[in-house]
RNA sequence: GAGUCUGUAGCUCAGCUGGAUAGAGCAACGGCCUUCUAAGCCGUGGGUCGGGGGUUCGAAUCCCUUCAGGCUCGCCA
């Protein structure tokens, strides 16, 4: 069905139109002034000047072309040459009805469906997750699930960091810890084990070891760039060895990520991007992009509009190998095989901006992609403490993902136990829920390219722009339909949970009904910005909304059943919108808290 | 040094493609539970939109300048 604005939209063009204004003129928004009138248009006053004309005398007309519309219950010209506008209670009701009755709330799917892939994740092979990974997981998925719901074929990539030194130094240093291993005797032509040498808790100890090692230790560290080289070049052995690396760390990644409810459609990494590296850079070459510069390999991406000179893309080290750039290059050449998608969407810390940037204009330049490709960096800020620095355990360490979740789920735990009495179990399975709801909206609300402070007292807080108060309102629903059904079978009555919302008679349950209106729109517009917060907005505005309609009006004491009917249908359809914008989001509520 | 982002209420943040009286939440204070979860709702106080210029009917929003802070600036990812 059509978005609200567009339906008002057409009607004041017509206005305009009839008035002899041009129909460019006629952009409605959503009023400024919520006490003067719900819709405006400012387009008088933009008109007036092409037509030399008062604005107040383009709006008056405007507004007398309006009059009779029962689209408008009132329509203003008010002074200098504002047009306001108030919906029709009637129509209003109507365009509520249909979203009841429509799919996705009545959101209509976007014309021309778009392959777009979300790179998001970043983790690194044998190293866990830490707070740094948070952000990109959440705000990715988030994009992911919002261009789905908006209709697009949407991929989204965890593009692991599986490739690099860090794999060398956990061969040598496995070597220097078993040596009597299989895969370290040259000899050995047997097959070699299928279990892998080491636990997931060995692994992430065995690498910050080799890693602090190597530093220190120049021999160690030659050897691992060696055994980096050679896995690479295929040795057999090694190969053995990254295998049962990626296994074990890629499971343990999985759960982690699943623990956040963040799914990635490909577990692709660095290392599927080698094969296509060697013909990508000879292309280069070829089109004489590449050329040789301080012994390294690099492709110009300066371009005249830049406030700036920007340093050219390395695409290979002066020692031959591949770097950052090369292999970010190399993914798109296989994404676009694999693909073609139209859109690619980078949810990376803001910091890599340059490289990106370098990357995006490499990849245009070279045709790897088509020029007009969207390719967006989604930069993202740090999660600071509550000092305003980078987020720290107590101890000044690095917080890792899984406690970091373990400590905001026990925060929700003792928020629900101070308050209610249920259940032990019951209340650990919705602290689970409620902790992931604080972390992601917490996170959410706020611009994704801001650093913002991570409180976890704030974030767990039921009152407030929270992800808790969101879900308590969603639960309060539940609870009034539960009760609604109970009544029912008192009173021999049958439950009708499908009725026909009525035309709103008291401001609360119009507020509730323009904010629920407006779901498409704060939908579509959250994902063509990918911005995330702004879902937020809206689902705190209509939670708010819906908090004020339930505190004024008591649907189980209304005597009319019609009424009574129509109100719990418009309880029902606000609560299943908030669920299918927290679930957009990436979290879910309980059905009780 | 160059570039870039940020600076809005005591705190955390919206608003920034120019529009009417700059909004929320938290904290503070004051109301509202014989009725659907008060984990809520309503109200009050609180702001030189970092400073200074400019553009125009109108600027938190656009331009210039300046101050403060963050980040980035060719072989790490």
């Amino acid at each position: 069905m059509k978005r609200i604005i567009d339906i008002i939209t057409t009607e004041v063009k017509a206005a305009f139109t009839a008035c002899g204004y041009d129909e460019s003129f006629a952009k409605v928004t959503l009023s400024n002034r919520p006490d003067l009138c719900e819709y405006q248009c400012n387009g008088a006053m933009a008109a007036a000047k092409t037509y030399k004309t008062k604005p107040i005398e383009i709006a008056n007309a405007v507004v007398a072309a309006l009059s009779g519309n029962c689209m408008f219950e009132a329509a203003d010209a008010v002074m200098p040459g504002f047009i306001n506008l108030k919906l029709g209670s009637e129509f209003l009701a109507s365009y509520i009805n249909e979203m009841r009755t429509s799919e996705k709330h009545g959101m209509e799917e976007v014309q021309k469906k778009e392959t777009v892939i979300v790179d998001y994740g970043g983790a690194n092979v044998a190293k866990p997750l830490h707070v740094g990974h948070l952000r990109a997981a959440v705000i990715g998925e988030a994009i992911k699930r919002m261009g789905r719901f908006v209709g697009h074929q949407v991929i989204g990539d965890v593009h692991l960091g599986d490739w690099g030194l860090q794999m060398g130094l956990i061969i040598e240093e496995l070597r220097d810890r078993q040596p009597q291993l299989p895969y370290f005797d040259e000899a050995f032509t047997g097959e070699y084990p299928s279990e892998p040498p080491f636990t997931i808790s060995e692994l992430e100890e065995i690498y910050p070891t080799a890693s602090a090692k190597s530093k220190a230790d120049e021999a160690f560290r030659e050897r691992a760039q060696d055994a980096t080289l050679r896995l690479q070049k295929g040795y057999a052995p090694y190969r053995a060895i990254w295998q049962h690396i990626m296994k074990v760390s890629v499971a343990d990644l999985k759960k982690n990520y699943s623990s956040l409810q963040v799914e990635f459609d490909l577990w692709k990494g660095e290392s599927d991007a080698e094969q296509y590296i060697p013909d990508m850079i000879q292309g280069l070459i070829d089109k004489g992009l590449a050329y040789e510069s301080q012994g390294a390999l690099v492709v110009d991406i300066a371009e005249e509009t830049d406030s700036r000179e920007l340093p050219p893309c390395i695409i290979r080290k002066s020692d031959g190998a591949a770097l950052y750039a090369t292999s970010d290059l190399a993914t798109i050449v296989e994404r676009e095989q694999d693909f073609h998608p139209d859109h690619y969407v980078y949810v990376v810390d803001k910091r890599q901006e340059l490289h990106f940037t370098q990357v995006f204009r490499t990849a245009k330049k070279a045709g790897i992609t088509a020029v007009d490709r969207r390719l967006d960096f989604v930069g993202f800020g740090t999660m600071n403490g509550k000092d305003g620095k980078p987020f720290k355990t107590r101890e000044g360490g690095i917080m890792r993902l899984e406690n970091l979740i373990a400590e905001i789920n026990e925060a929700a735990y003792e928020r629900i136990m101070e308050n209610r009495t249920v259940s032990e179990e019951e209340a650990r399975e919705t602290a689970k829920l409620v902790g992931l709801a604080a972390l992601k909206y917490g996170d959410l609300s706020n611009q994704a390219t801001k650093d913002y402070v991570f409180d976890i007292e704030r974030f767990t807080s039921f009152s407030g722009n929270t992800g808790p108060y969101v879900l308590y309102m969603i639960t309060r629903v539940n609870s009034i339909r539960r009760k609604y059904e109970a009544l029912c079978g008192e009173q021999g009555i049958a439950v009708r949970d499908n009725s026909v919302v009525q035309p709103p008679a008291s401001e609360p349950e119009k507020t509730l009904m323009l904010s629920l209106a407006r779901f498409s729109e704060a939908i579509q517009g959250s994902f063509e910005e990918l911005a995330p917060h702004k879902l937020c907005a809206y689902i705190y505005e209509l939670a708010t909304a819906l908090s004020h309609f339930y505190d004024t009006i008591k649907i189980l004491a209304e005597e009319d059943k019609e009424r009574q009917a129509g109100y719990i249908s418009l309880v029902t359809l606000t609560r299943d919108v908030l669920r299918t914008c927290i679930h957009v989001l990436g979290f879910e509520a309980p059905e009780r808290m």
